[in-house]
RNA sequence: CCGGCCGUAGUCUAGCCUGGACUAGGACGUCGGCCUUCCACGCCGAGGACCCGGGUUCGAAUCCCGGCGGCCGCACCA
């Protein structure tokens, strides 16, 4: 099948058109520039709210012992400490005292000298362009000592003078801060606790509407799982000091062979997420140049060591579908790539993220890591407080798994293959949501003008309508306001899948129509069934096409 | 901070090169009125714009300079 997702620039033109989402202080944009945060409008709030909705029901609800919390933004400074924020969440910076370019200094050196300067100190890369007489590479110009741009927005709260606070990067450490109370509250691991939440993040430039912010918002979940102390390593440093190095022990964990902890124990892995199929771009693949991808259940691919545990098997099974079923995402849109080991971020011993087939691109939208014990070895030793639990007689630090999905970006997805450019038989753009994510799931429209001999039918259409809100757990809206024409596109355009119309028939014999956004075909209905045939349709028990 | 493109009503746009008939044209939307209204577009009417500042000129939406902003590229990862 053949992938075409509409472009990210029409769509944020759709979008801030219809006001679904515009830029926050637009009236401004003219005087200050403010990228990168974007205002949610009436639609856009409904959706975001049906995306939460649904990935509650699927990673929470349905799930014993996952636990969500909304921990607070502001966050004091030594939380990014602990965390190695502090350390390594900037970027190093070069400036051409000439012509004031801006580059990427370890970028710059890997390019230029071909050296590696990944995680090299600021000092150490200046050192390393004045010894080698780096250059600006567009001008010539001779280049500033190495600067670091922090991602991070700092601040001060209270009376002190020195930034003793930051806005969360990313919402997972007050989950770790969470985590003892929850425990002792909650029990033992394994058990998850689940975030939806805003981070902050000071981008160099945000770009491509939606997709990179200053202000996002994440759906995050960090299953605690206990871990074995005498488990298979899953870092190098960990088999060297144990004094096991062999050619397969990569910088990875590995626990597909052994049963014996909690890590390769899910129990959410059941027979229908471990049939479900995957599709995977592996390191060999990515080192060798290819784009193929190895499309296999998620069982197999931790039997065959593709994927590091059952965990993350689990999770990358749960996305799919949640993308596929609740969200309408082609399947083929979809696919999970290990990031090689120097993309990986500080904190992770592997990440499988979950990328989509942009008009730009495959890009993540998901972030799924393996951050073992870091996080909260990091907290304990820092704060003092102790999270340790005995696994057979040893005392043990909870291993972590983490999925990450951006919310906005997952908008981005759906609009990517919902949204319908106009045609000669539709004349208007319109979205084409899958009826469990749209926001609002029928309107109810009454034909004729409310005028004396209407008003009979404006009356019948309010009153449907009240049942229908009453009756039905879903948001229903009522217009009657311009041409019945006119009204089908405001609806296609709001991605809603049925719209019921009441005409002078409805009077004589008590019947509606109920039109089908997709097919745009009508049916006469029983008024009475309404309520019930609208809810059977949105759960997907019939099918429109077997009310004709 | 650099390069490319760009800035006309709520939205999309004509006009700009070749300055004056531009009192800035059109379409959609909005508002008011009329009309028993099933797939944007029945009829009539109304309101609404040249990003800001300076310059050239008798005259600037149009040419020049500066500023402010936007998109794309580098960057990045939710």
């Amino acid at each position: 099948m053949e992938l075409k997702p509409a472009g990210i620039e029409e769509i944020m033109r759709f979008l801030i058109r219809e006001a679904v989402v515009f830029p926050t202080a637009e009236i401004y944009s003219s005087k200050q520039a403010f990228s990168g945060f974007y205002t949610f409008g009436h639609l856009g709030t409904l959706l975001v709210e049906e995306i939460k909705r649904l990935w509650r029901r699927r990673f929470i609800w349905s799930k014993e012992r996952v636990y969500e919390i909304s921990g607070s933004i502001l966050t004091p400074t030594i939380v990014w400490k602990a965390s190695g924020h502090l350390d390594s969440f900037w970027d190093p910076i070069v400036f051409c005292t000439r012509c004031n370019r801006t580059f990427r200094a370890d970028h710059l050196i890997e390019e230029k000298l071909n050296l590696k300067a990944e995680g090299k100190s600021v000092d150490e890369l200046t050192e390393i362009i004045r010894s080698n007489g780096l250059k600006c590479p567009v001008c010539g110009g001779v280049l500033s000592d190495v600067r670091r741009h922090y991602l991070m927005f700092k601040t001060k709260v209270g009376v002190s003078v020195e930034d003793n606070a930051v806005l969360r990067p990313e919402t997972a450490q007050v989950i770790f801060l969470s985590y003892p109370r929850i425990r002792n509250v909650f029990g033992k691991p394994p058990f998850g606790i689940a975030q939806i939440g805003r981070s902050y993040r000071n981008e160099i430039s945000p770009r491509r509407g939606l997709f990179r912010l200053r202000e996002f918002e994440q759906m995050e979940i960090e299953y605690f799982v206990l871990r074995d102390a005498k488990c298979i390593p899953f870092s190098r440093e960990e088999a060297e000091r144990k004094g096991i190095v062999g050619e397969d022990l990569r910088y990875r964990p590995k626990c597909m062979d052994c049963k014996r902890c909690q890590v390769n124990n899910c129990p959410y892995f059941t027979e229908e997420y471990r049939k479900t199929l995957l599709r995977i771009l592996t390191r060999e693949a990515q080192l060798k140049g290819s784009e193929e991808v190895v499309e296999i259940t998620a069982d197999e691919a931790v039997k065959r060591g593709i994927l590091p545990n059952e965990w993350m098997a689990y999770v990358l099974a749960e996305e799919v579908r949640f993308l596929t079923e609740d969200l309408g995402v082609p399947f083929n849109a979809i696919r999970f790539r290990e990031m090689l080991p120097e993309e990986t971020p500080h904190y992770s011993a592997g990440n499988f993220d979950l990328e989509i087939c942009f008009s730009f691109g495959w890009k993540e939208i998901v972030g799924n890591a393996y951050r073992t014990d870091y996080d909260l070895t990091k907290h304990m030793k820092m704060s003092g407080v102790k999270m340790l639990e005995e696994v057979n007689g040893v005392k043990v630090v909870p291993h972590v798994i983490e999925p990450s999905i951006g919310i906005e970006r997952t908008i981005l997805t759906i609009l990517s293959y919902a949204y319908v450019k106009a045609k000669v038989d539709r004349k208007y753009d319109w979205l084409k949501l899958h009826r469990k994510v749209a926001p609002v799931k029928a309107a109810v429209l009454p034909l004729m003008m409310p005028r004396e001999y209407a008003r009979e039918e404006s009356k019948i259409a309010r009153d449907i309508w009240r049942r229908l809100c009453e009756e039905t757990e879903y948001h229903i809206v009522y217009d009657e306001k311009g041409s019945i024409g006119s009204r089908y596109k405001r609806y296609d355009q709001w991605g809603v899948p049925y719209c019921i119309t009441v005409d002078a028939d409805t009077m004589r014999d008590n019947t509606v129509t109920i039109r089908d956004r997709d097919t745009r075909k009508q049916v006469r209905v029983k008024l009475e069934k309404i309520p019930a045939i609208v809810t059977n349709l949105i759960k997907g028990r019939i099918k429109f096409s077997h009310l004709e």
